[in-house]
DNA sequence: GAGCACTGC
């Protein structure tokens, strides 16, 4: 879909230039969405929220903003919000529409994602992730200003101009695109969006009236909303600020959703541009639908003209076996008909295994994909002619019963089948083989359950709590979590000890934990941990629980990772275990020049990973991920220590935060749950595998003192672990 | 002696 552009990179010939903005030109017309441009600008002048309904290929992203700064919306430094659920369409469409604009990137263009901003002060259309604006809005305006007040260091802090900004005032117009995918960050981030918008047609009015006259009460509202106050003074006081205009694009039909929630906010569709894709069903249930798909991978090469094949699986170990079968059953054809090629693609592996999928094929072979649904949203391979879709996706489901999350296979959406079914005809027309009845399709839920319904709701509710929402079960969801999980949640967090026994956010801990980027468990570790001096163990144990998997096995080489990561492991458990292996990672470089660029670090980083046994993605981004709370930690004034050889207070901490987690040796050697004592063993992957690690529990230990672990009292004195 | 879909701050 790449559109045909010339880079500009060191064309300094004109004519190049001229060239390439005529093609840029030509294309831009060239899509569905060029024929509408009056109508959508039309509709954003008349319409403070508006949903538009616009399907791939249509050109929503790249071109929408661009009309809407055409036709004025960025006048007197205004900014055009655009927000995108992942970070590298956040990049890549910046990107883009910065040479569309001919402009360089960060200047009217740019993008801002965690640990990396190209923004500027004259960046006028600005793509983000909707996980970085969530966080802008949500951080507390008021505790903000408190802590500015304090300690100076923090007019460096990244989000300081929206914490002197509740209302988004910079911002014209906030788009939200892929708003069909209900990530748990879209949901949240509509909410607060939908009450900015409220506040700015009615509190600056508020606060501008109580500018201008000054009663006994206004003194007080003054004295509590500081914040605001000064950050309104700097306007002129007899402006009023426009409305922020809000812009929900989805793909789907679900415009009916976002119209109810927004007050029948109206909707558009756009058409897209897409090629007719034929359906086909099997007509006899295949239970296992494994074999199904190897055989049909090997009718559709058979029986079908050239075009590649994309195969929906549920995880790794699917796919690998997939592999093997086809493997198998092509020894079985002639020769001739072997020209067949295997690829899979799923997020854990290393990008290099992953980016072969965008290879051509070998002259005369076809090639097939086996993917995981990273294959549905975030990565489009190009050549796809035919999808195979058995039907199935693992999914994140939550209990809040038992407070655990687990992953199931389940049947997939309607809406799902329809996006992988898209994903052959993005090129021209194509077939999609669903290995499922006709009758089963019609059986399937319209659309993938919000994401927000599946999971734990800790950390959404720490950051309403943060902004004063009150009744979390009274807040305006586009849809409700169920009341179950959010009680779990305000229980969670009220033993973690961030909100008090009225259910409000404790201070400091609880708004500490809420001003930190983390799970609420690892926040606690942190703040529990600067107290016991042992922070600089932790800050590095939560990073790299942070990330995916750092030891990686390949198969073919089971013994030799075994070997390489013996060198790292402590009898003390998992935690040192992932300590020491970024202590080493430590000294490597120290012994290289310290002095290096960070491409070049990475790039020796890459290295010794492959050396050692380990995914070079999860190591680096855990390092992101320590020097950006770092920052935050040592704005928040907390005292980082190491203590040194002396681990037990570091594994206090552990017990402390974690005892969520926590599992006890029963008097027959077996370990339980310690909240509702299920059985638990510990994994052949870890450090302490084949061991029995003890659990003393103090002695007046009785059930009824659950509370005395949310005042972690645990932390102190009582525990000895071996963990 | 075995697992872990996908994102994001």
């Amino acid at each position: 879909m790449a559109p045909p552009y010339i880079r500009r990179c060191d064309a300094k010939s004109r004519k190049v230039d001229a060239f390439a903005a005529r093609r840029i030109e030509k294309h831009r017309k060239s899509l569905p969405i060029a024929s509408v441009e009056e109508r959508l600008v039309e509709e954003v002048r008349k319409n403070d929220t508006l949903i538009i309904v616009a399907e791939t290929g249509s050109g929503k992203t790249t071109q929408l903003p661009q009309f809407l700064f055409k036709a004025g919306f960025c006048r007197e430094g205004k900014v055009i919000g655009v927000t995108q659920p992942r970070r590298v369409a956040a990049v890549t469409v910046a990107k883009r529409v910065a040479e569309e604009c001919g402009s360089d990137l960060g200047q009217k263009v740019g993008y801002s994602i965690r640990f990396d901003d190209t923004t500027s002060d004259s960046t006028r259309i600005k793509y983000m992730t909707d996980g970085l604006l969530l966080r802008v809005v949500s951080l507390r305006v008021v505790d903000a200003m408190v802590s500015i007040v304090k300690d100076p260091r923090l007019v460096g802090l990244r989000h300081l101009e929206a914490l002197l900004d509740p209302y988004l005032s910079r911002y014209s117009i906030i788009i939200v695109d892929e708003a069909h995918e209900r990530t748990i960050h879209t949901d949240v981030l509509l909410g607060l969006l939908k009450s900015v918008q409220m506040a700015r047609s009615t509190s600056l009015n508020h606060y501008q009236n109580f500018a201008n006259k000054k009663t006994k009460d206004n003194m007080l509202l003054e004295k509590e909303n500081g914040a605001q106050c000064i950050n309104f003074r700097k306007q002129d006081q007899r402006r009023k600020l426009p409305p922020l205009k809000l812009i929900i694009m989805s793909a789907s039909m679900d415009a009916g959703v976002f119209s109810k929630y927004f007050e029948g906010a109206k909707a558009v569709r756009v058409e897209g541009r897409r090629f007719p894709v034929q359906i086909l069903y099997i007509c006899l249930d295949e239970p296992n639908y494994l074999d199904a798909a190897v055989t049909t991978i090997l009718q559709i090469h058979l029986g079908e003209g050239p075009g590649d094949v994309l195969v929906f699986l549920t995880g790794k170990d699917e796919i690998e076996s997939t592999e093997i079968l086809v493997k198998e059953r092509l020894q079985q054809l002639p020769e001739n008909s072997r020209k067949l090629i295997t690829l899979p693609i799923f997020s854990s592996l290393p990008s290099e295994k992953q980016m072969r999928v965008f290879a051509p094929a070998p002259a005369g072979f076809r090639k097939v994909i086996l993917a995981t649904n990273i294959a549905e949203t975030s990565v489009t391979i190009p050549g796809i002619k035919f999808v195979i879709d058995p039907g199935f996706v693992k999914a994140r489901s939550y209990d809040p019963r038992t407070g655990l999350e687990s992953l199931d296979v389940v049947p997939i959406s309607k809406s799902q089948a329809l996006q992988r079914s898209g994903r052959a005809g993005r090129e021209g027309p194509g077939k999609c083989y669903r290995l499922y009845l006709e009758s089963k399709f019609w059986e399937f839920d319209e659309s993938t359950t919000p994401e927000i319904k599946r999971c734990n709701l800790s950390n959404v509710v720490l950051q309403l709590k943060a902004l004063g929402v009150e009744d979390i079960v009274e807040f305006d969801f586009i849809e409700k979590p169920s009341r179950s999980a959010i009680v779990k949640s305000l229980e969670q967090l009220f033993l973690l000890g961030a909100l008090t026994g009225e259910y409000k956010l404790s201070d400091p801990v609880g708004r500490q934990m809420s001003q930190l980027p983390l799970d609420p468990i690892y926040s606690k570790a942190l703040i529990l941990a600067s107290e016991f001096n042992c922070l600089e163990e932790m800050l590095i144990t939560v990073a790299m629980l942070s990330v995916e998997s750092i030891f990686y096995v390949p198969r073919e080489r089971v013994e030799e990772a075994r070997a390489a990561m013996k060198f790292f492991l402590s009898p003390q458990g998992d935690h040192l275990t992932l300590i020491n292996v970024y202590r080493a990672s430590n000294e490597f470089l120290e012994k290289k020049n310290p002095d290096l660029a960070k491409e070049k670090v990475d790039k020796m980083l890459r290295k010794w990973c492959k050396q050692n046994f380990m995914n070079s993605r999860s190591l680096l981004h855990a390092r992101d991920i320590h020097s950006h709370i770092l920052r935050h930690i040592e704005q928040m004034g907390l005292h980082v220590a190491s203590c040194g050889d002396d681990t037990l207070q570091f594994r206090r901490c552990l017990a402390a935060s974690f005892f969520l987690n926590v599992a006890l040796k029963q008097r027959d050697g077996t370990y339980r749950d310690l909240k509702g004592g299920q059985v638990v063993q510990i994994h052949p992957s870890s450090a302490l595998f084949g061991t029995k690690p003890e659990v003393e529990l103090p002695r007046e230990y009785s059930c009824d003192q659950d509370l005395v672990l949310g005042e972690n009292k645990l932390g102190s004195a009582n525990w000895h672990l071996s963990c």
